[in-house]
DNA sequence: GGTCTAAACGGACCACAGTCCGCTTCTATT
DNA sequence: AATAGAAGCGGACTGTGGTCCGTTTAGACC
């Protein structure tokens, strides 16, 4: 045995092995599929094993869990409006000014929510730490804009304090059990930007 | 048999039968026990039954689910803060100026929300509605106080605004991810209802 | 083609939430 | 005290997420 094959390089990731391609393609087919058809509650991850033709141990080994699986279902769309944010057409990619960036980043999570609900809530599962990395970008680019704006304040603070009245439960709250539509909501998480990006000119609140 | 004694008396809640009440103490003792001692996360409801016991079927009987008997251990302290926010002494409680009210009323949340963290989480559980009883009391008591305030504006959304980030999974994240200081969120509300109810004065956003 | 090994597979198995239904016990009524 | 019937009880049972481990297979090297 000749030993330079024998290390590892560093930073290449462990080619998948052809079956493992095949099966986690059929998992992620068969799981759309039933999505589809039955509503993400409804998907059980023996049915999806069955569907795709593979033992259950496969999927949960390739996704780790239910909510492995579900997040994995939400990468393209997911992907595809990070990029949009990235280096899309303003006003929600660069070149607009940042106000209005930020409004369009506003209107388009939202919708993006709203229409991905349930999967975005079965993808972040039970587990103490959210789907970070979903999370983590949005943070970014909130915090990112403030600062072009020019906010004073605690920008990482403000920048929650945007985000979190986009969070999933709390838009399912307003649009399902207080039938608030979905335009009021947009007006206004605008007027709650307007308040926060405004330079402090009033009395302080004591 | 005298048909009168038939009609049912609308209205009266039909009193508890005493081994009833004994066995809903037992459970709801043996609960917060186990509780106090392995951690919301480690306490199953086969082992509530058994130490409280009494047969699983009993507890589910009484308490409808996990998230149920989680509930109800939390009613006592939900019910003191709520009735500190309603008469107790201000500035939480009524006296104070409605803004001093409503910071006094931020923090306590906050504070509480991370205080039972765990049992808040477990008690919302998975099902579509939240715990809305406990939510709703808060919204409308900012609401109330931001027109107390005088605050003008889609007052409902800048309520759910203000109380989204005191939401404990962001809390979490906030004290558990980014190692953010209480004292730093809770400068960080102040600073935003201060953003929010401030007459806006400010350019328009757009 | 043969051989070897790590990766992948799959289904039996486990834990736990929640349901069901025949049995027991309380309590109102006489 | 006796009776009746409703309220309550309990534990066997089910469905589902997740784990384990003996078996199979891809693919690298000869």
């Amino acid at each position: 045995m000749s030993e330079h094959e024998l290390l590892p390089i560093v930073g290449q990731p462990a080619p998948e092995r052809r079956d493992a391609a095949r099966n986690r393609d059929a998992v992620m087919c068969a799981a759309q599929r039933l999505v589809d058809r039955d509503g993400v509650e409804a998907v059980t991850m023996d049915a999806v094993a069955e569907a795709a033709g593979v033992g259950k141990g496969t999927v949960f080994r390739r996704f780790g869990s239910r909510a492995g699986l579900m997040a994995r279902l939400l990468d393209d769309s997911e992907a595809a409006w990070q990029a949009a944010v990235i280096s899309g057409p303003p006003p929600l990619g660069p070149g607009a000014d940042p106000r209005e960036r930020l409004l369009a980043f506003g209107r388009s999570r939202l919708e993006a929510n709203l229409r991905h609900a349930d999967l975005l809530l079965a993808a972040v599962g039970d587990d103490t730490s959210r789907s970070y990395a979903a999370y983590s970008f949005t943070a970014t680019h909130v915090r990112y804009l403030l600062g072009e704006i020019g906010v004073s304040g605690d920008i990482a603070l403000l920048a929650t304090a945007l985000l979190a009245p986009l969070e999933v439960p709390i838009l399912r709250q307003q649009v399902e059990v207080e039938n608030l539509g979905v335009e009021r909501i947009v007006a206004g998480w605008e007027d709650l930007v307007g308040r926060v990006i405004a330079p402090t000119t009033g009395p302080p609140p004591r």
